[in-house]
DNA sequence: ATTGGGTTAATGGTTTTACCATTTACGGAA
DNA sequence: TTCCGTAAATGGTAAAACCATTAACCCAAT
């Protein structure tokens, strides 16, 4: 082994990154402050306008910061969401690092988890979204997309319920890749996935039974679950199709 | 409701990412190419290299490419890890959205999972190389930093029996997060994490003993765990300073 | 034959300058 | 008051020039 380290040259966008996550990171700039202008940076950083820009993308591509154009533009430090986790998530996906079987197998695992620990910590204002969310599932949908937005909110609320937000982190994820599965094959989603399939699940959450909870989510899991591992197939088809 | 959609002015750099993502997700442009140069794609997408540059500062960030200096350099397309989804959620860690509590209940439920699963799908060759692994561990480590590399190992190595990428990624990213918190508060790792903590979740996975495993691995978990949240509030307390 | 140095060419990295495009604010005219 | 034009700030794009890194090649000295 040899006593020295290799020397990999750095790029000065790269330095610029560093400084200013870091500041974001660390809260020395907070959510919603706006940076100095591009030209004012390039000067503070003492490096061209085009480095501070390069820079930016990255923090843009990350989620730090959101860019506006205009005279009362500039780059904003933003709340870290969940979002781009998300992508990255769907992008494994896309590129078949992920198959709907690893994510079937995860999700029959921690969404009855969830229902369970919703049962056991649910307050009255909880119940009244639920239930609200509920009722607007079962409503009829103008359109594909409108139906799945709704029949995913009962999941992100659950959730949220739990006051962890790993899982909230992991339900965003599941529910990503499962609605582009969905949105890509099937012509009637509520056919699939019919209207008050949850019903039983928020019941049981609603009347504090965790375990019937957990045993309403899994069977719900387990029926949907099937249905969305055939769907891959088509998806993967239509994918390498509509790229060729 | 409005009958038109607002318009967002677009990017030239977003349009090249997306083309270039495309390219790449579709599988047209493989994994190991080389990307035209800078100089050629502008030519190529009729923009200037800056455009192209901004682009490739987005891919970049995003692992699907890497790019290189010199006469053979240029951007070439990388196979999609899990390095990046990792980072991200350790960027959520770090901006405080996930706390070592949250990380930890997610731990308990997966980690027993993997070890029943691991304990049913395990082959004559991956027992080689969880017995190797747990005997690197066992061994007297030269650093910290060694240390925690060769007892991650274990986890890492379990969740790949699985054959399951998905769990693979949850315990990358739980295990990256393990590793920050654990090298910045304590001077003897070993001795908040003893050499030989691992073995009896390995001889139960050896043994084919699913519930066994399972066991075994909720009680490291249970163990390690309570640890790792004590440490939390000491990490974060260095992480404010260190950054002041 | 090996070593070391020099040259060349390809490519990314950086800077500078100029100009375009978008957004907001302001002020004057109808 | 409303509308419209102008100005100013800021991000977006482009072009040209040059620097830095890397690999490949040739060649002379050892």
């Amino acid at each position: 082994m040899s006593q020295f380290k290799p020397i990999r040259p750095s790029r000065v966008s790269d330095e610029v990154v560093k400084q200013l996550r870091d500041g974001i990171l660390s809260g020395r700039l907070k959510a919603g402050e706006r940076l100095p202008s591009e030209r004012d940076l390039a000067q503070d950083f003492e490096v061209s306008r085009v480095a501070v820009r390069e820079a930016l993308r990255k923090l843009e591509n990350s989620g730090f910061i959101c860019v506006r154009h205009g005279a009362t533009g500039g780059a904003f430090v933003q709340e870290l969401t969940f979002d781009h986790l998300t992508m990255s998530f769907v992008d494994l996906f896309l590129a078949e690092r992920i198959s709907i079987e690893d994510l079937y197998q995860v999700r029959l695992l921690i969404e009855p988890e969830i229902a369970r620990l919703a049962a056991q910590r649910i307050t009255p204002e909880d119940a009244g979204r639920l239930l609200t969310a509920l009722e607007e599932e079962e409503r009829q949908s103008q359109s594909m997309e409108d139906d799945i937005q709704r029949k995913t909110t009962v999941h992100f609320i659950l959730a949220e319920i739990c006051r962890n937000k790993f899982f909230e982190v992991l339900v965003r994820a599941l529910m990503e890749v499962t609605r582009r599965v969905v949105l890509a094959g099937s012509p009637d989603f509520n056919f699939i996935h019919p209207a008050g399939m949850h019903r039983p699940v928020v019941e049981a959450v609603l009347a504090g039974d965790a375990q019937g909870a957990a045993e309403a989510m899994r069977l719900h899991a387990i029926e949907f679950g099937k249905t969305l591992i055939q769907r891959e197939k088509t998806f993967r088809e239509k994918q390498s199709l509509s790229s060729s």
